[in-house]
DNA sequence: AATGAATGAGACTTCATTCAT
DNA sequence: AATGAATGAAGTCTCATTCAT
């Protein structure tokens, strides 16, 4: 890549940062192309010369969010550790990106919706891709008598679920620091999964 | 209420839940008034005989969905169970109605975001009422020995995550029957808070 | 028709008709609906409450036009008259209407460019519907040993051309009535088509 | 002119022939300039070394057109060749032309519309001074007894709506050739200003 | 000689809302 | 009680044009 080339990139990151940023405070609709612009401190009209639509914009984000969870998992399910670390790690790294790259993940995370058909496919299938991550970790649990019999998809949908709600209400005020709440939340969500020592 | 305030409220009613279908399926922004005028058959200028604006039939759909789920709430917690099988029917009720009235809660969960800042604190407000009848149960419980030891606010936070993320996977067709699913899910956010026999 | 229905179609139809004076005064880009909406005292916005879209303005004009082009040739086909009259008959009723209609012709004669693929479609399959009309006429006359024999494909392009071009230089204060000049055309065109006396 | 100036010259001309092209197969305003650097392998901005903007080149089109029709019709007109010839070779010289250079042709003859209003007195001008040039050939006819007496004025404005009409229809693929279009054409163009043997 | 980048004016369109009837 | 009609503000997007490099 040029240098010419890197730099418009960076630019174009820019703007898919400012744009998630707004989106999570606004929503998708009430962040208007102008508000981007303003943050940027460009006119309306030069943001499309980075991007083609604001709906890309939107995609970019999750596009982005898809990739920076979805590296971190493989890094986690290719490490040496025990299966139930490796879940633990799973929700403690997904939990520090939430609340790191907040505006990225909380537009990826909540605003699906808003993406326009063809779009969300690719999503999806990479959530999906994602998910499966984990239900894998779980079934492989389970095969090696580690963890309890469950349908691994429902538990993975619990997990997911109580990490995805965090930016609904996670504040950096609040009484508990990110790393403890990642690590009281790997731990309640994992500990169902454990055999009970009879 | 005489006999024509009666119809009225009732005919509001109607308009209220058919625009939380319509906000469920497409999204606050993209269900116009259009849209909900013409599943009533009415014209969109017969709905401001009912409402005042479009904000205000959001609002009542959040309104609507606390109103069911905080009544329900009340009557488990004043109901003569042990502590555990209060939190464990909390939950199940929750799941309940996220899959019953799914377009009604569902807009209620989902779509806090598009609330004016004005309607929102109110919202919020009766949310937090809802959260806290089930932070009392888990401090209740620790209190007496039952479960251990966790900061109730954390504990609850993983559980309303869990619950409120169903309406993104939930489908009719799926594997499990929706008791199935309340059940496993009372039964996996409820397991870690209990001691663990030694 | 209802009352309101009745009016409601004449304003639309109004709508129509001052669109295509714009369009072929200024060309259908340079026509914005803001000028549209200013020549009938209307707002922008009201103008969408009769129609779709801007294409769909244009799209009625040629419909329209149409219409009259055809009705009249159908009538003309039909009237117990000698073929070479029908003909003149039929490249006279088109001059009045190229120069009665002026607006309304002239954008559909010359504007089929801006059309939408989907929408030309129905409006080429019209045209062709209308110069079938006279290339049977040259047809028969062939056939009856009235006409010489020609490729009526041709002919008809000759004299579709030759009256549609009229909009380009007509003007009211030109030497010739529109009379006249519709006569001097009918007889220019079809004379070529007739046995030369030997 | 110097090397540089010559070069700057050809690729002028270059850019102009693809304009046409595309003012030609999207129309003036659908053709951006956009696509036709592109078309060029410029970029936007690099065109605007050539010319000065968009209307300068819809104008310069417009100007090889007419220098391209005046040029032959000059050729013609002076030829050693009776006016009833010439006036034949003139309609088929005109029509090689809309067929051979059939971009450039079809701009000038179709969108003289889009040229704003300076540009397009030039134009009109040389229009008018090479419609006299028909004009004259049949006001020669009509003096000399050759031709029957008409108003060359409409007599040539059915020729040029004749011709200048062909690309609409035309096509490589048709079962006439353009030679044998141009031999019918100028045959039944001219045929009606012919005595009629007695 | 060429280009990447930026601009700004303006276009079409949507929609919640109002109001006379 | 209901509705047809109209409005106006706002939003997304396009594109010719400019300019520093």
């Amino acid at each position: 890549m040029s240098f010419r080339e890197e730099r418009a990139a960076e630019r174009k990151m820019n703007i898919i940062k400012v744009a998630a940023k707004l989106f999570s405070e606004k929503g998708y609709h009430d962040a208007t192309l102008e508000d981007i612009a303003k943050n940027l401190k460009y006119t309306k009209g030069s943001i499309y010369y980075y991007i083609n639509s604001k709906q890309e914009l939107l995609f970019q984000c999750h596009e982005l969010a898809m990739d920076m969870l979805i590296n971190r998992m493989e890094e986690i399910v290719a490490a040496d550790w025990p299966l139930e670390v490796k879940l633990k790690e799973g929700i403690k790294a997904h939990i520090e990106m939430v609340v790191g790259e907040m505006s990225l993940v909380t537009v990826a995370l909540g605003q699906e919706f808003e993406l326009q058909e063809d779009y969300r496919q690719i999503i999806v299938a990479r959530r999906d891709q994602y998910e499966r991550y984990f239900r894998r970790l779980v079934d492989e649990g389970v095969e090696k008598g580690i963890f309890r019999p469950v349908p691994s998809k429902m538990a993975v949908f619990i997990i997911m679920g109580a990490v995805n709600w965090i930016p609904r209400w996670y504040s950096e005020k609040g009484s508990m620091s990110k790393e403890e709440i990642a690590e009281f939340f790997a731990d309640y969500l994992v500990r169902p999964l454990l055999q009970t020592q009879a």
